[in-house]
RNA sequence: GCGGGUGUAGCUCAGUUGGUUAGAGCACCAGUUUGUGGCACUGGGGGUCGCCGGUUCGAAGCCGGUCACUCGCCCCA
């Protein structure tokens, strides 16, 4: 630890930024409410397991990226690297299958030991959706459909692209699985040594490869279409047609895979182009073997997580500050004043702060560089005789108003 | 974890073939101005030149290491 660094791959956030994430949650809380979410805060770190189980050991997050340590009391813990493996457990924890489905809404940090770049951190933030539920095609409908609403409403319409495949049920993807791990053998020579790695790995993978020599012999490689079972293809087409209905724009993109084991059917990504290597804004799936395998009941779910960063970056909207009032006591008396002054505005509801420092001047022109609305300018001789000087900062009008007068004289 | 680039004030950047107290603009603070604003003038604070070591009479500039950021890969939000 050199100087007075933040540790790698996490940084303070403040100022534009601050508010500008900010308003991607707010934003968030709002459209997902009105799809009936509701809040599920869950801890931010968990017993190992919890994640270890369902991401699969031999997933990258597990594998490598996981912060894990040992508390005082012995306990394996680590610090969630995605939500949906903890809302999971919560489900569990808290009997909530009792109120299907459950739809919940979660934001936070999250962490993931890897290398930092642009818009990606160890410790960053995600908006956090699942639906708890049926395996229901519908369903997947419903949150893409919440997914598309809230990039709108962050104004990314147009920035972003919805890519959208299937993985097919368990048996579908198996069968799938053993096709292409065959295929590939076959070119096991001509394969770069990352899907060489990927053959034992994760398989589905290698359609993702940006290696020009794989490239080519994924052009010819099997396709999961063509080894869907029925039940899987209609799930499939539900979803289409659902999204069609709705109106979401996407693309049908076979090689949309996920990393993680749990996912099954839908998988989704929603895409940019202005975010360099980390284009990927916002992506879920389906996961209906999760929650067995974490030892709760036959349920089956959807969900989805946003990277809270990169939506603030792309989208730049910022929740203006609400314009303050300036008091401006000018005298021992106006000082002691201001303190009353400055408690009746508050609790009227207005943002007040008082400038003491510097000559009028100075402080008029700090109070307009704040963008304040209004300097109330309190002396001595003010006091004495029961008013303040309210001046309207954009107009430059000014008026000598008795002090239980300021709240309502600043309302109009 | 692998490969490339960058690092001088809060910000944007100068800094000659290594040469003595490291500069500018913007921003900030104060004064002109205890009673009227984004202007002007004057002044001020702020940098162990990312950090450590080496070469040299002498290093912001050269060499090595390290840290951080950044671009790509892996993977992912």
């Amino acid at each position: 630890m050199s100087k007075l660094q933040p540790a790698r791959g996490t940084r303070d956030i403040f100022g534009d930024e601050a508010r500008s994430m900010t308003a991607v949650v707010e934003t968030f809380r709002k459209v997902a409410t009105t799809y009936g979410f509701e809040e599920m805060a869950t801890p931010i770190f968990e017993f190992t397991e919890v994640f270890k189980r369902p991401l699969g050991e031999a997933s990258d997050v597990v594998s490598k990226e996981m912060y894990t340590f040992e508390d005082r009391g012995g306990e394996e813990i680590t610090l969630r690297p995605e939500f949906t493996a903890g809302v999971c457990r919560a489900f569990i924890s808290n009997g909530l299958q009792q109120h299907l489905p459950c739809r919940l809404m979660s934001w936070g940090p999250v962490f993931r030991y890897e290398r930092p770049q642009k818009g990606r951190y160890r410790q960053f933030h995600q908006i956090n959706a699942e639906l708890l539920g049926p395996e229901t095609p519908e369903f997947d409908v419903d949150m893409i459909a919440l997914a598309w609403s809230l990039l709108k409403a962050l104004g990314l319409g147009d920035k972003v692209v919805l890519n959208l495949n299937t993985l097919g049920d368990i048996e579908s993807r198996m069968a799938y699985r053993d096709a292409l791990v065959s295929y590939f053998e076959g070119f096991k020579d001509k394969l770069s040594e990352d899907s060489v790695r990927r053959l034992t790995t994760n398989p589905l993978r290698i359609l993702d490869s940006k290696d020009e020599g794989d490239k080519l012999l994924v052009a010819n490689a099997p396709l999961l279409s063509e080894h869907l079972n029925d039940h899987s293809r209609q799930f499939f087409e539900t979803v289409c047609k659902g999204l069609d209905a709705v109106g979401v724009p996407y693309e049908h993109n076979e090689r949309l895979v996920r990393g993680l084991d749990y996912y099954t059917h839908t998988a989704f990504e929603f895409i940019t182009t202005e975010l360099g290597a980390q284009g990927t804004v916002l992506a879920g799936g389906r996961y209906d073997g999760l929650i067995e395998k974490l030892g709760g009941p036959k349920v089956a779910g959807i969900g989805w997580a946003g990277g809270i960063e990169r939506l603030a970056m792309l989208s730049n909207i910022v929740t203006d500050a609400e314009r303050s009032i300036v008091l401006v006591p000018m005298g021992e008396a106006g000082t002691l004043k201001a303190f009353t002054v400055a408690d009746d505005l508050r609790t009227a509801g207005h943002v007040v702060t008082a400038d003491r420092s510097g000559n009028l001047g100075k402080r008029l022109t700090r109070a307009a560089k704040a963008n304040a609305r209004y300097a109330i300018i309190i002396g001595d001789d003010d006091v004495a005789a029961g008013t303040a000087m309210l001046k309207d900062l954009d107009s430059g009008e000014q008026s000598s108003v008795a002090f239980d007068a300021l709240v309502a004289a600043v309302k109009a």
